[in-house]
RNA sequence: GCCGAAGUGGUGGAAUGGCAUACACGUCGGUCUCAAAAACCGAUGAGUUCACGCUCGUAAGGGUUCGACUCCCUUCUUCGGCACCA
C-alpha cells in the first residue's frame, strides 16, 4: 500500500557509503562549489534544528552536483566543550571516550537522514591532529603580538567556574547556564581582534549575499562612532580632562562635566574638599554594584558634586565637575561633557540636581528660547544659537566645522571610538585546547616551540566537580621544563575557548589530513571561499566575526589570498512546536529518529522544506508530515501506469515546472519548488505521463528526497545511480504560448477575461475587447478616456 | 532610545506594480466498499443574492498610480540585535 521507505533508505545509504559517492577531489578543470553547514556539537542525538539546517544544505549540494559542479560538502564535530566534562563527573567516564562515543552515534543519525557528506574529510576538534593547529595558530598570533596576557576584571560564571568573553554574556548572565555573571580579577589570555576592527567593519560591504540582519548585527557589535575628544582643563591645576562626544555642535551648551566613579582623576579633585568623604562613600558603593544593576535603564541616575570646576575650552567658562554612575569608564574617555538641553540623560540629571542649562540648537519649526519651554531634551536638528562664531549655522554643518576648528586650535582632536573589545580566550576548563605556554621563573612567559606541538591533554585527570580546572591537578602536565633555560617550570593550565576551534575548521576541511600546517595552501586556494554557508542566526556575531578575523589573519600570514571566508550566508529559522522553540525544559521536543522510523527520512526532509521558507521559523505539524508522506506515495504510484507517449499539453507543463523548480532551488525557495512539483504531479494525474516525463519528475525530486528518487530511477531502468545524471533543462520553445488569456479591467477592476492569439496587435485586441458583452455592460456609452494594455497579460479601460 | 525583520483565509504559506489567497493542512460533500481505512473526484476568504452576479477584503489610516499585499508617509503590534555608547 505504501512505498517501502525503510528498505529503500537502508539500501541506498549502504550503496552511497560503500561507493564513497560524495568524496570530493581537487580537479582544477572543474568548477568547484563549497557548501558548508555549521558543524554540530556532538551531543549524541540530532534534533530538528540539525535536520532542518542539514537538509537545506544537502538539497543545495545535490542540486549543484547534478548541475555538474565539483562539490565539496564536508561534516565534522565541534567536539570540545563543557558537556563532556559534566558527563565525566556524573558518569565516571573520560571526556575523550564520551565525546567519541557521541560522535559515533551522531554520525549514524546523520547517515540515516541520507546527507551527502564526504565522510573521509570528517574532523573532530578534540583530536590532537586538529588542536595541534589551534596551538600553532596561537603561537603565530603570539609572535605578532596578537595574543597577549593581561590582568583585568573579567566576566566570571560562578556556576561554570570559568571566565567568559564579552560575547558570551547575555543579559548579564552566562550564555550557557544563565547564571548571573560576576566580575573577577584574573590574568587571562586575549586575542587582539581590535587590530582588525577597521577591516572587519569595512569588508562587511563586500558581503552582498549575507542577510541584512547579520551585517547590521556585526556592524553594531563593532560599534564605530565618530566624534571629537575635547580637552577640558581642571581649573586649579590646568590638567587636561579629555571628554568624548559625537555632538561637537552642542559644545557651547556644555554646562557641567561628569566623570565615571572609577575615573583616575576622582581622588585627586576631591582631595581636601568638604565633599570628599561623601563622594568617596558614593564611589565605593557604586563600584560594588554589578554592571548589570548599574546599566539597567530603569534605575535612577545618581551623582555627587566633586567640589571642583573645569574650564570649557571654547568659552573659558568654569563648569562644575560631577561624578555619576551613568558614565562608564569602559567607553570613550570615562568622562563626558553634559549638555542637558540636547541630551535626555543629561537633562534628567540636571533637573534632579538643579544644574544650569543653555539652549544652543534652535529647532527649525519652533521657537525655543527659555529653558522652561523644555519638558525633555531636544535632540533633533536645527540652527546654532549662543554659539559664538558658529551662530546661525545649521547644526549638522556646524558639527563638522566645530570639529575641524577644535582640531586646528588644539582644543580637541577628531577621533573614532569602537565598541569592539579584545577577545578573552582563557578558560579554566579541562576539555579544550591547552594554551601552549610555559612559565619559567627565570625566563618568564615562554611559548612552547613549534616542534613540541601538540601539547596534549593528559588522558587521566581527576573529575571531581569541585573547584578549579582538573588540568591544574595533573602533576605530569603542570610540571614542565623551560624550553629556553631547561630549568623547572610550570605549564599554563587554562585551555582555549571553543570558539577558537570553530574559527578556521572550514579551512581544515580542504585538506583534513595535512601535516605540515593547519591546511594545504593549494587545496585552500582551490576550494575556498565557502560558496554557501548555512547555520543558525545565533552565530551571527560570535562565530562569524571570529571566523572573519582568523581569515584575515591567515591572509596576513601569507597562507591565503582572500579576505573573507563565506561568500553567501543563509541563516535558517528555528523549528517551533505550538509557537515555542523546541526545548527539553518545555517538553515539546519531537525526536527526528522516531519520525524517520514512522515515515522515513525522505518524508521528513520533504516536510521540513515544504512547510516554510528556509529563513523563517517553521512550525512543526504532524499532519503536515503526513501530507508529505501522502505526496510521495502519490508520486510512487505513477510508475505503475505509465503511458506510451505523453501529450503535448503534458510536455508544456513539464517544461514549465523544470524552469520553475530550477529557478526556485537556485534561490533556496524550496517551499515553492515543491509546490510546483506537486502541481506537476497533479497534472500527471490529469493527463498521464510516459517514462520520459516521469523520469524528469524523479530527477527534479532527487535533491529533496534522494533515496526515493534513486529507487524509482532504478525501477525506470537506469543502470547508473541518479547521482551521475544531469539536471534537466527546460525547452524554451515549449514555453511559448499560442494563445493567452487577457484579463480585462474597467477602472482597475477585473470585469472579464478573453482568450486571444499571443501575437495579436493592440488595435485588433482593442477591437475584440469592445465586442465583449460583459465589458459592454460596464462601459455602456461612457467615453473611453484611456486604454492601457500590458502585452499578454491585461487590459485596463478607464471610462 | 537606535538598528533590523515581519504582520495575507480556520492553519502553514504563495503572489514584490497587473486575476489576492498558488501549493498543502484542516473541514464539508461525492465515488469505491457490507462497512471502514486508503485511494480518487469536487467544494471551501467574508457579506449579500433563487441565481448570473455585486460589494467588501492582505495590521490601521493617508498618499502616488489607469491599477497597490507590493512603492511613499503616519500609526499600531510582534519578533530579533545593540544600548546610561556620550
Amino acid at each position: 500500500m505504501f512505498y517501502n521507505f525503510k528498505e529503500i533508505e537502508e539500501k541506498w545509504q549502504k550503496a552511497w557509503d560503500s561507493g564513497n559517492a560524495f568524496g570530493a577531489r581537487h580537479d582544477a578543470a572543474r568548477k568547484k562549489y563549497y557548501l558548508l553547514e555549521m558543524f554540530p556539537y556532538p551531543s549524541g542525538k540530532i534534533h530538528m534544528g540539525h535536520v532542518r539546517n542539514y537538509t537545506i544544505g544537502d538539497v543545495a549540494a545535490r542540486f549543484k552536483t547534478l548541475q555538474g559542479y565539483n562539490v565539496l560538502h564536508p561534516m565534522g564535530f565541534d567536539a570540545f566543550g563543557q558537556p563532556a566534562e559534566n558527563a565525566a563527573i556524573k558518569n565516571k567516564t573520560k571526556p575523550d571516550a564520551w565525546t567519541h562515543k557521541c560522535i559515533k552515534e551522531m554520525e549514524a543519525e546523520l547517515k540515516k537522514m541520507g546527507f551527502s557528506y564526504d565522510w573521509k574529510r570528517e574532523v573532530a576538534t578534540c583530536d590532537s591532529s586538529y588542536y595541534k593547529w589551534n596551538q600553532w595558530i596561537f603561537l603565530k598570533m603570539y609572535e605578532r603580538g596578537l595574543a597577549y596576557k593581561k590582568a583585568s576584571s573579567v566576566n566570571w560564571c560562578p556556576s561554570c567556574e570559568t571566565t567568559l568573553a564579552n560575547e558570551e554574556v547575555i543579559d548579564g548572565g552566562c550564555w550557557r547556564c544563565h547564571t548571573k555573571v560576576k566580575l573577577k580579577d584574573l590574568e587571562q589570555w586575549y586575542l587582539k581582534i581590535t587590530d582588525y576592527k577597521e577591516r572587519l567593519l569595512e569588508d562587511l560591504k563586500q558581503l552582498d549575499n549575507w542577510p541584512e540582519k547579520v551585517l547590521s548585527m556585526q556592524s553594531n557589535w563593532i560599534g564605530r562612532s565618530q566624534g571629537v575628544e575635547i580637552y577640558f582643563r581642571l581649573k586649579e591645576t590646568n590638567e587636561a580632562i579629555p571628554v568624548f562626544t559625537t555632538r561637537a555642535d552642542t559644545i557651547f551648551g556644555a554646562t557641567y562635566i561628569v566623570l565615571a566613579p572609577e575615573h583616575p582623576l576622582v581622588a585627586k579633585i576631591i582631595k581636601g574638599k568638604p565633599q570628599e568623604k561623601e563622594v568617596l562613600e558614593f564611589v565605593e558603593r557604586v563600584s560594588k554594584e554589578s554592571k548589570v544593576v548599574r546599566t539597567s535603564s530603569d534605575v535612577k541616575k545618581e551623582g555627587r558634586f566633586s567640589g571642583s570646576y573645569a574650564i570649557n575650552p571654547v568659552n573659558n567658562e568654569a563648569v562644575p565637575i560631577w561624578i555619576a554612575d551613568y558614565v562608564l569608564m569602559e567607553y570613550g574617555t570615562g568622562a563626558i561633557m553634559a549638555v542637558p538641553t540636547h541630551d535626555q540623560r543629561d537633562f534628567l540629571f540636571a533637573r534632579e540636581h538643579n544644574l544650569p542649562m543653555r539652549i544652543v540648537i534652535q529647532p527649525n519649526d519652533q521657537r525655543l528660547t527659555t529653558n522652561d519651554q523644555l519638558s525633555e531634551a531636544y535632540d533633533g536638528d536645527g540652527v546654532q544659537v549662543n554659539s559664538a562664531q558658529f551662530e546661525g549655522m545649521p547644526n549638522q554643518e556646524a558639527k563638522i566645522k566645530i570639529a575641524e576648528w577644535m582640531q586646528e586650535t588644539g582644543i580637541g582632536k577628531i577621533q573614532t571610538h569602537w565598541r569592539l573589545r579584545d577577545w578573552l580566550i582563557s578558560r579554566q576548563r579541562y576539555w579544550g585546547t591547552p594554551i601552549p605556554i610555559i612559565y619559567c621563573k627565570k625566563c618568564g612567559v615562554v611559548p612552547v616551540p613549534y616542534e613540541d606541538l601538540p601539547v596534549r591533554l593528559p588522558v587521566d585527570a581527576p573529575f571531581t566537580g569541585e573547584g578549579g580546572s582538573p588540568l591544574g591537578k595533573v602533576k605530569e602536565f603542570v610540571e614542565a621544563e623551560c624550553p629556553k633555560c631547561k630549568s623547572h617550570a610550570r605549564r599554563e593550565t587554562d585551555t582555549m575557548a571553543t570558539f577558537f576551534d570553530s574559527s578556521w575548521y572550514f579551512l581544515r576541511f580542504c585538506s583534513p589530513d595535512f601535516e605540515n600546517g593547519p591546511f594545504d595552501k593549494a587545496e585552500a586556494e582551490y576550494w575556498m571561499r565557502v560558496d554557501q554557508y548555512i547555520g543558525g542566526v545565533e552565530h551571527a556575531i560570535l562565530h562569524l566575526l571570529y571566523s572573519r578575523f582568523f581569515t584575515k589573519f591567515f591572509k596576513d600570514l601569507g597562507l591565503i589570498s582572500f579576505d573573507e571566508p563565506f561568500i553567501r550566508l543563509l541563516t535558517q529559522g528555528m523549528v517551533l512546536k505550538d509557537g515555542e522553540v523546541m526545548s527539553k525544559s518545555k517538553g515539546n521536543i519531537v525526536d527526528p529518529d522516531s519520525m524517520i522510523k514512522k515515515y522515513g527520512a525522505d518524508t521528513l526532509r520533504l516536510f521540513m522544506l515544504f512547510a516554510a521558507p528556509p529563513e523563517t521559523e517553521l512550525e512543526w505539524d504532524d499532519r503536515g508530515l503526513e501530507g508529505a508522506f501522502k505526496f510521495l506515495n502519490r508520486v510512487w504510484r505513477i510508475h505503475e501506469s505509465l503511458k506510451e507517449e505523453a501529450d503535448s499539453q503534458m510536455l508544456k507543463i513539464l517544461h514549465k515546472s523544470i524552469k520553475k523548480v530550477t529557478d526556485d532551488i537556485q534561490d533556496f525557495k524550496f517551499n515553492t519548488a515543491i509546490a510546483s512539483l506537486m502541481e506537476l504531479t497533479n497534472a500527471i494525474y490529469q493527463f498521464g505521463a510516459d517514462k520520459g516525463v516521469f523520469s524528469k519528475l524523479v530527477l527534479l525530486l532527487s535533491p529533496i528526497v534522494p533515496h526515493f528518487s534513486e529507487e524509482l530511477w532504478q525501477i525506470l531502468g537506469n543502470k547508473e545511480s541518479i547521482l551521475k545524471a544531469r539536471w534537466p533543462e527546460h525547452d524554451p520553445a515549449l514555453l511559448v504560448e499560442q494563445t493567452v488569456t487577457i484579463v480585462l479591467q474597467v477602472n482597475g477592476k477585473v470585469r472579464s477575461k478573453i482568450d486571444v492569439p499571443a501575437d495579436i496587435s493592440e488595435d485588433k485586441l482593442k477591437e475584440l475587447i469592445l465586442q465583449d458583452d460583459k465589458l459592454k455592460t460596464w462601459i455602456q456609452d461612457k467615453p473611453i478616456k484611456k486604454f492601457i494594455a500590458i502585452p499578454k497579460k491585461l487590459v485596463n479601460l478607464v471610462v
